[in-house]
DNA sequence: ATGAAAGCGCTAACAC
DNA sequence: GTGTTAGCGCTTTCAT
């Protein structure tokens, strides 16, 4: 079929084992040589045969990086900045959807077939650490985001009480008191609704509020659509609140969707927050006020701890924090106009 | 490292070829053999080597999907679509972002390593026929949408003319006059956007209503915020519509942003409709009426046609046109409340 | 129905 | 600096 490395050596009049030094960029060949070598290439248009590589080597310089779906928009972010960092390290990555459901997530970490990445970036929705830290001891694995938490296993996150918090204090700053949180599960809470859960309560007791359980508006599904019912079946129940904080940025929108359908002013009757910073919380009316994960720093932790594993390293499992701002925008201003 | 085939074999005292004759599926194996071979896989815990088997068979089972940039919703979308169409025939799907720029296509197309993918979709953006029709002709292609259209490559697109002809029949039928269409590049047009607008003028033209050069709101730049500012720019300088076709569902988003700032109410003084049907266009507030093409459709046919390729299939290029609807919902709805 | 042997295209010790 | 020789783990004729 194609040009192979032989068929170049022959060419060239050298050996195979020359060939793959050029290729390779190794560095002890002669200049001639690689000269010669390389126009062998060029005129017979060869190009290294992946596979054969891969077999010899045992690596893919592959990656995985598995969540739920890309079409939530934080994921197809998180995805671009995790391209990027794993580019610049010579990785490629491949896309794995779980669904977010156990099955898919046990698939990814099951991986039947060996050798076809050579590590995982995982963001687990529902499977326990429990079960992640008993994965295949073979194939490196780094986790992202504040779920399951294997001590064994490396990890990546921000800190999700702190930011909380900040959102929260935001609102208070604002002079809001009847602060709601929306968008968290129905039923079983993810840990990050927890821990965001967590900050808003931190925040408003540090201001003597007591959270009242009637302002937590959960979604039925953790989507715009969800947030945009969980909300407006609240407020059609009269429940009132001058500020929003929202679980993300997906939520948020919904917020503004129910709170706009009811006539309802958005910043000024209520004030709303979310959470990613996805492009499209940028372009809503009002734009919204959120927490902004530095997400390519994220994504290049956790390639680098994943390609440190890659290449051998087995200490103890680390557990990286990485920042966020508070990015003030119109559903929640600094001051009101 | 792992364990291979040859311990399997040896572990169930039966020869290499046997054991890959279980792991196929192959038929012709007895019963009892085919269940000792199974055992002995479970009590190892082998698992196939994917490199071995490439290297043996030439095949990955990988399929390129390349377009420029998952972050645009529609691409996240797709390429939910292409995965579980190409799951179904037994491939998986590798992404390649391109960036919208010519050196991301052509790294994409060059394909300088051999045998990462057997095939690829691509969406082109700003690559000419020629230089697509002028590919590596080992590798199968199949091209998405209309840009760039060289006859003997595959290609799977909907009829935009027609489909935006629909859209502005739309807006004419609700009794609307000086209808906009907003969201195409300021510079050179692409195909995507020629289409749409040809679609556009003719269904003006069949009502007798000269298209306005002046009720074409450009976007600096292909996304929300640039038709925000494309938009509110002829807003501001004093342009009145009473609807608007959008070239896509983020144009619309835009165009929506930048009529609420200003007061002007959608859809009673302007009825807009989108393209693409985004999942974030059914949680705007209006909802976004658009062209929803059929997604699932396209991305079966054009794996079908891929993997056919792949196969052997060297016929003349087909050229695909898959379905769409119109999707009435708040922006322009059928009839005003 | 099963086995033996020859590669697939490349890398990596180890010589020279 | 360059060549020789084994594999990497699997599939695939071809025998039996």
């Amino acid at each position: 079929m194609g040009v192979t490395m032989q068929d170049v050596a022959e060419y060239a009049g050298v050996s195979l084992k020359t060939v793959s030094n050029v290729v390779r960029d190794y560095e002890h060949v002669s200049a001639a040589t690689r000269e010669r070598v390389q126009r062998a290439i060029r005129e017979l248009g060869y190009r290294p045969n992946l596979m054969g590589r891969r077999l010899a080597t045992g690596r893919t310089s592959l990656l995985a990086l598995a969540f739920s779906n890309v079409t939530v928009p934080y994921f197809a972010e998180l995805s671009r900045a995790v391209s990027v960092a794993a580019g610049a390290l010579g990785y490629r990555v491949l896309l794995e959807e779980t669904d977010g459901t156990l099955e898919g997530e046990r698939a990814v970490i099951a991986n039947s077939e060996a050798g076809m990445v050579d590590g995982i970036l995982f963001q687990p929705s529902v499977m326990s650490s429990v079960e992640i830290s008993r994965h295949r001891g073979d194939l490196p694995i780094v986790i992202l985001g504040e779920e399951a938490a294997p001590l064994p296993v490396d990890r990546v996150m921000i800190d999700n009480v702190s930011a909380a918090r900040d959102a929260t204090e935001h609102l208070l700053a604002l002079g809001r008191t009847r602060i709601g949180f929306a968008g968290h599960e129905a039923g079983q809470l993810s840990a990050t609704s927890i821990q965001r859960m967590m900050g808003y309560q931190q925040a408003l007791e540090e201001r003597g509020i007591r959270p009242e359980p009637s302002l937590l508006f959960p979604s039925g599904e953790i989507s715009p659509t969800g947030a945009v019912q969980g909300v407006g079946r609240a407020l059609d129940a009269g429940i009132r609140v001058d500020g929003l904080v929202c679980r993300d940025d997906l939520a948020a929108i919904g917020a503004l969707r129910a709170l706009n359908e009811r006539g309802i002013r958005v910043p000024e009757d209520v004030a709303v927050t979310g959470w990613d910073n996805i492009e499209w919380s940028r372009v809503t009316f009002p734009s919204i006020t959120t927490i902004a994960p530095d997400l390519s720093g994220l994504a290049q932790r956790a390639v680098k701890m994943l390609v440190e594993r890659i290449d051998g390293f087995a200490g103890v499992g680390r557990h990286e924090i990485v920042d966020y701002r508070l990015l003030v925008r119109e559903s929640a201003p600094s001051a009101l106009a």
